[in-house]
DNA sequence: CATGAATGAGTATTCATTCAT
DNA sequence: TATGAATGAATACTCATTCAT
């Protein structure tokens, strides 16, 4: 997680300006990640991303206007990276028992990553206290929120069954549960049993455990 | 929510010392509560806890050894309320049909408590990050899926039907859920949609929007 | 050094109103002493030295205006009881042998005293800093340096023998030393090595080691 | 010794960044040194430090971790100029009356330093306090010891005598009398009368007044 | 006289941000 | 673009002092 400077000098000179600038804000980005998820908003301090990343606090601001900023664009990367491998699920066309182990993996691969789930609790609890982050979030969520349901609904169109309530709130509890459960898990026993979520998603759809596979 | 000084004045003379110093306790913890549901235990500052209960800073530190100390005191205070109200429910005998309200609407007032969803966000987030917070909360969340887990038992057996995984396991998952989607109805849309967290905790429950009633 | 609350009130018991306020300052007085001298000036809280005497706050501030007071008061009574020690050796009729011996016991004993230099450093840097507590230090001083040149001109009349300076002087250069040597040795290695001091002060009066017992 | 921040920033301009830096320190240096022997260690806040020598807290704060560490490198700074000053006599190869006239310019303007001997005694009242401190301390005035206790041989061996004590003990004695008696001028009558110190170092060595001229 | 709850000014320290190099 | 020195507002906490009981 930390680079030593003159590897990334080294590597720097190697790449035209523009790529040097983008390898910066990459890796500035990655930092803020893991810092933002472990400590919180206020408790990675804008030195320490920078300072990780193997750069001056003079290149955090060269490439991002304040400390709000990165966090609002990584709330933007990760909420995109989860929808866009919902929309991809979405896309294809696979038979339904497929997906559901696809679903089941895509979830329990996003949760293994440590640090989504706190990252996830902490854009929340920003955006209940920031106006301006509430309103990215919110559209951020919804799109987030009809893609799961574009899912749910097709998975059960495929499974020929019909869906126990409201795709969009059965899209929102998982949310929620994921969330939750990440929350819940790193706070008390270390990260999430692996499975444990799956489980809970699929009772959640009314997919009794072993229904999922037939 | 925050008082003005010569009102606490007047109330305080006629009070006795210990009167007096249980009152101011109980005020800085209200507002404890309140402050750090919204702000996150960063975002609020004791000197701004003291003077929306009506005190000074000085008054804070007489009545707590720490900021640190009040946030413990106030995750211990709604970890056992929220365990005393399950255990009363476990400790009546009340038929199958109306325990299921019963639980439904303790949920659910427990949520209309705007604060309590984000303060239980923030418990888990400070134990994700603080070891002797983490000990804490692990100690007491463990005697609350203890409490509900019974109470699931005890639901079923009188329902006369297998709870469709283990009750610990249901438990922590709809605590999870509870949590979830309070954080997310905050950070979306306002208070959470009545009746829409009871839906969902009947659901992984397995007992159907309508199988709950009957 | 500390006392048991029920001791205390027990103890009072038996003595008259008179009686037991003396005993009070003289507990609080006790307290300071020592830790005025082991955390300085600003290291005692006037709540520490309250409480380690058996008392509360309230009690201090029923018996000393403000802590600068019971610090002038100390002044007063650590720098009188010097003087008079030095004052009843002048009045004595002894021999010069034992007169030598006498002074020799007087330093000792007064330095064995563990606190003794750490507070007269302390007095005098804050007679340095504050222009009231100068006034009264001056004055103490003075008598201080007056008693002991007279016992210095006292000892070298009884010798025989011409004081190698001004007594006055002799006399500054010996407290000097004292509390220079006791400010070293406590910051250094501990309590001050027994007859370093008398061997250092006989050799400034000109009185070789062996001489003084001539 | 409180700078225009002007004249501040003026003089900043026309210094490349690493002299502005040494120039940021060495300021701040300076202005603790004199509040330091002035007010004490808790008597000098940062703020005021960093205020006299024109700067804000945080320039302190970039350049000193604490303010136990800038009072540590003061300690360093401060002794290590008097034991250079020491060694550079002892290495000079000069007679010894004018050995004895140097210890004696040394020593006076040493303390015609308005601030060294308040310093000093600050110093010592820390390492009583403070283990840390204790630590470096006695390190460093083990040399200081060591030092003069080399000057202090070669001077009896070039004037041809024998010391009256122990080198090591005779430089004890000199340091706590320089200490306590610039304690003790500071306090009662203002700057130490001039030749009074040379004179009792003198008088410590048993080289009377007149005899180290001879 | 003694208690201890409450006050509020003061302290060290952190940290987002700016800007000259 | 990147550096890092400097700023200054904010924060947790301490402590001498007051005063109702």
């Amino acid at each position: 997680m930390r680079y030593a400077k003159n590897v990334v000098k080294a590597i720097r000179q190697r790449l035209t300006r523009r790529e040097s600038r983008l390898e910066t804000r990459t890796r500035l980005l990655e930092s803020a990640t893991q810092l933002f998820a472990r400590g919180g908003y206020e408790g990675a301090s804008v030195d320490l991303i920078a300072e990780s990343a193997g750069y001056s606090k003079g290149a955090f601001y060269s490439n991002f206007k304040s400390k709000e900023a990165i966090f609002l664009e990584l709330l933007d990367v990760h909420k995109r990276r989860e929808i866009d491998a919902l929309a991809q699920l979405l896309a294809q066309d696979v038979p339904a028992s497929e997906l559901v182990s696809l679903i089941r993996n895509s979830e329990s691969s996003r949760v293994s990553d440590f640090d989504f789930g706190l990252l996830s609790a902490e854009f929340q609890l920003q955006a209940c206290r920031d106006k301006t982050f509430a309103k990215t979030y919110a559209k951020l969520h919804r799109t987030h929120v009809d893609t799961m349901a574009g899912l749910i609904t097709k998975l059960f169109v495929k499974l020929d069954r019909t869906p126990p309530s409201e795709p969009r709130d059965l899209a929102e509890i998982i949310m929620a549960l994921t969330t939750g459960l990440s929350l819940q898990r790193t706070s008390v026993q270390g990260p999430l049993r692996k499975g444990f979520l799956t489980a809970a998603i699929l009772q959640v759809l009314g997919l009794g455990p072993s229904e999922g596979d037939r």
